[in-house]
DNA sequence: CATGAATGAGCATTCATTCAT
DNA sequence: TATGAATGAATGCTCATTCAT
């Protein structure tokens, strides 16, 4: 999984062959096939795999004080991106084609709906005037940051990014700015 | 090319066969080598076609009153994606995987870099204090807010998140909130 | 069907492309179901040009005085190669595929028998003992030179071969040789 | 490589596909892929073996009394012509279209130029007058009595032609006769 | 007389998958 | 549990040929 994990996400899914996985893990092609029922339930495992562990973080992240919920909630997004980085990768692709998989894009989909909305339940709580179009671009420009992020993970500026969505993106700064 | 960019985008470039392409166009397969070197090429071709529209409609934001230009800026990426969205949807997916063809993941990331450093001009001659990181989330923003109004054009609510953007991410929002 | 021999000669008739004919050629591919069946016919044509004109060579050297016959029939053969290389050089790629082109293969086994025949009968007629296989080995050495000669047409010393034919095969030699 | 040897001779090389050789061998189309890069690595594996065993032979006949070795080496290359017919008909079909596969071309040629040449250090030790246009000439002799051999290996007189070869080239013949 | 756009069968090759060992 | 030989459908592409212009 782990060989088949990084091929996925270099070449994408459907360019990474049974053979070029086999070989990167040193076993042989068949042997897939006593553990998964193919190629497609290779990625699922994997994709089942990586969404648990996505979990953890930000259950996690739930324990934290309330009144830092969102900001714990942000940099242990980041924090799971910069961990599995491959794994983002590959949702990042598959996300885009829903239509191949069907059974692991809507999933993807809905996961990012779920992020979404758990956002706009803590900017509530943190007393945003219009939680909904808050949260969905603070979800924006989180997605486009750990995009831009897994895609040059060595330059982008993943700290200053975070702190500036928390300055310009939470209530604190609403309050104290436009409303006013 | 238009029959294609449907394929492409709807079930990505290596899951769409020749046949289908040629099936979709009603023409018959051999007639596309009449035209393109291959496969390859017309992808090529197609992703020249829509960078130069995308790059039309930048050139005309650029003739905007300065004072609006990063507005204008914003809201006509935005129309770019309305205008295009099949081909946003497949620019997303090759960028996640450069090694489908070599040449176009790169241009792709080329073009973002390009998109931030005009924008990180406009912030700083609108008054922006850090404009490089406002930039860069900036960026991220819209980046985000885009891939999501590709994935969900008719719910995704495109003209409150661009307003959004405007009222928090523009250098005025940052004068009278994090700085007072 | 110039330019088709040349091409025919150099590649092959199979690897040989309709469309490389007619860019050689520097007409539109369509052209040439406008003089031919097909490629197939155009090789058909090609091969009884080419035959006529060796008859012709051969039909010269009959007029020649019968003592010397002989001598003329085979330094006219190797002109007629000299003359037309091209085509004995697709004459001999026929003769090992007979099935590329039924009609052709056939023939050409023919006219070496015919060729045989005729030189048996001045051999029998030179007063040769043993014509049949006298005839059969000075084919052979007529054939494989010039196959050589097809070849290398630069370096394969087709005088000194001939005249070593003539002197070693001719029915005198046998005579003044192992006979006595 | 028994089945692909067989149709290559027969219809050549470029027209057999690789679902013929399949159906021949009695196999699937993707085995070959198995054990060959691809056809053109199968057309070389095949001549490999070919002229290994052709060597072998040659070989054999080198440890024969130096004062029969010319007569050895002529009877042995019939015999290898005899033995494996198939080959040799696919040489002579690949020897006159050397640019098709440039591979495997090249070494065909070669192979004459050192059998010509093995023949002329015999002649000269055999004490020719003129070894190296008589041996041009026995090997065009060879050379053109194999081939016709290959075409009609049912009513060919290959015994008779070798003995001819022998009676009127070798040496022996010349001194007692056009010497005089 | 000449063009070249269009066709679709056929090509060599790759692929995910099966299964006897 | 693990192998890798074997399969044949599917792929991208080339080809000889047709035909409206």
């Amino acid at each position: 999984m782990d060989s088949a994990l990084e091929l996925f996400a270099e070449r994408g899914f459907t360019n990474t062959s049974v053979r070029a996985l086999a070989e990167r893990a040193g076993v042989a092609q068949g042997l897939l096939y006593n553990y998964f029922d193919g190629k497609k339930d290779l990625l699922r495992a994997i994709f089942r795999r990586g969404t648990s562990q996505v979990e953890e973080t930000f259950v996690a992240a739930e324990s934290a004080d309330p009144s830092d919920a969102l900001e714990v909630l942000i940099r242990s997004a980041f924090e799971a991106v910069r961990r599995n980085r491959q794994f983002w990768k590959l949702t990042y692709q598959l996300r885009m084609q829903p239509e191949v998989l069907s059974e692991v894009g809507p999933e993807i989909v809905e996961r990012a709906g779920r992020i979404r909305t758990r956002i706009e339940e803590l900017l509530e709580r943190a007393g945003a005037r219009d939680a909904r179009v808050g949260a969905t671009l603070m979800f924006a420009a989180i997605d486009g940051a750990a995009q831009h992020f897994v895609l040059d993970p060595d330059h982008y500026p993943v700290d200053e990014v975070v702190s500036e969505i928390i300055r310009r993106l939470m209530p604190s700064a609403e309050e104290g700015g436009g409303d006013r």
